[in-house]
DNA sequence: CTTCTAAGCTTGTATATACAACAAAATTCA
DNA sequence: TGAATTTTGTTGTATATACAAGCTTAGAAG
């Protein structure tokens, strides 16, 4: 079920072609392989390259047509999210008390509950980043965040750049334009994906929405395992200084 | 391709799903068909039933795990801060003064994390129970709390002035999704002086912002140290080992 | 009793095939 | 020329099959 890298090859596919539009191969609007095409050259079924394809159109990378083929869609995030995996690039470069690995960035529709935490219209595209934090070489955290594209300036400037997770719970200054929400959960599928966990292990999530003076910024989970991460763990990070 | 009616096999399999979710016909949390059996019931292939449920499970109507099952998901942890939110409001205009007052919800089976805290089975029935304290005579906290049934006379005599309006919740809003609703900070000036704490002793800061349109309207929270608070010996996980 | 193993279920991935629905291009026909 | 038709290629739906991966349970082994 898997290629050399054992990666799954739906998995590999998507790779390829988020790759050929992020570095603009494909530019917007245009008319990428078919799934046929795909298939031929990668070897797999057509219904192999076909998820890779309605996978990506979920995530609105993609817009496709019956009868017409399948096509790039607006990128006008796409600037805006290489500024985002700079800034992942960045955290990691300065070399925190942890590891923070930028595993996606997408822009996708948005989802119910996004959209009422950030009084978006259901469906608008907003950003998408998914991004595993380590402590001892271990997936400690899995952080899904949701951005407001229009807003991402003063979002990367008064929050984001600087702060790590373990900042955000013990950083007293975001309070003030800034809900928390701490909650025990089961893990989602991506949480046990990237946790490599059971579904039994109770997680602790973080949901946290910011503002801004023009409204809803960012809504992001913060999911933690529940048996590498206790409670008193989270009590003795030190405060910024 | 379609059935009598012109629907699509999957979208058919998909309203039934709904109708039986959505009568509680198949209670939360409830294990669903298979696959399999789905397919034998609608006379469709496994891959088409399968679709079905793929696409609610997106949907977040249901979630699914690799070799265990099919189950509804919880509406209300979607909404549930939304949800929470509006109590806070509700509870703010009705004007309610009281030291501490518990608005019993429900009784729920027993999420993983709190079986865990509290050492019960699974599934067990627990009591949930939504507090409201006030200060000076105003919303200082909003607090959901988890209660092993078999303790909630003495927990109610000995920790709180309750009063336990059942009507009032009823009419504002059921709020069966547990939600814990709390930070683990480390405590400022103030909250030392007044609980006479060290500066390095682990805190649990509750914070409530509530919005209207124009902006915030109320801020609350309450920071408690965390040697005396009892909640947070129910939150607190303990490692696996 | 505990621990390990195997069976039997579940969902997840992948293949090969077939036909339907659709749109654009090519062809035919007036 | 211009309109109607056919062809071609695309995505959409559906089936049948196979094996992988994961969880639970039953039973064997110690």
């Amino acid at each position: 079920m898997t290629n050399s890298s054992g990666q799954k090859k739906f998995a590999t596919i998507k790779d390829y072609i988020l790759s050929q539009v992020e570095t603009a191969a494909w530019p917007e609007h245009s008319r990428i392989p078919s799934e046929n095409e795909l298939a031929t050259q990668f070897a797999v079924s057509r219904m192999t390259a076909r998820r890779a394809l309605q996978e990506l159109t979920e995530q609105g990378v993609l817009y496709r047509t019956q009868g017409v083929g399948s096509f790039v869609a607006s990128p006008k995030s796409q600037s805006s999210l290489l500024e985002i995996r700079n800034i992942a690039d960045e955290i990691q470069r300065r070399g925190h008390f942890h590891k923070a690995e930028l595993v996606q960035l997408t822009s996708l529709p948005c989802p119910a509950i996004v959209a009422t935490a950030l009084g978006l219209s259901r469906n608008a595209p907003v950003f998408f980043s998914l991004i595993v934090h380590y402590e001892n070489q271990q997936p400690l955290q899995l952080e899904a965040r949701y951005v407001n594209p229009e807003q991402v300036p003063d979002y990367l400037a008064q929050d984001f750049v600087l702060q790590t997770p373990h900042e955000y719970l013990s950083a007293v200054a975001p309070l003030t334009d800034a809900e928390h929400i701490v909650e025990a959960v089961l893990p989602d599928e991506l949480t046990r994906q990237h946790l490599k966990i059971p579904a039994s292990e109770p997680c602790l999530r973080l949901t946290r929405r910011t503002f801004s003076r023009g409204g809803a910024v960012s809504f992001a989970y913060l999911t933690s395992a529940g048996s590498r991460y206790r409670l008193g763990g989270q009590l003795t990070i030190q405060p910024k200084a």
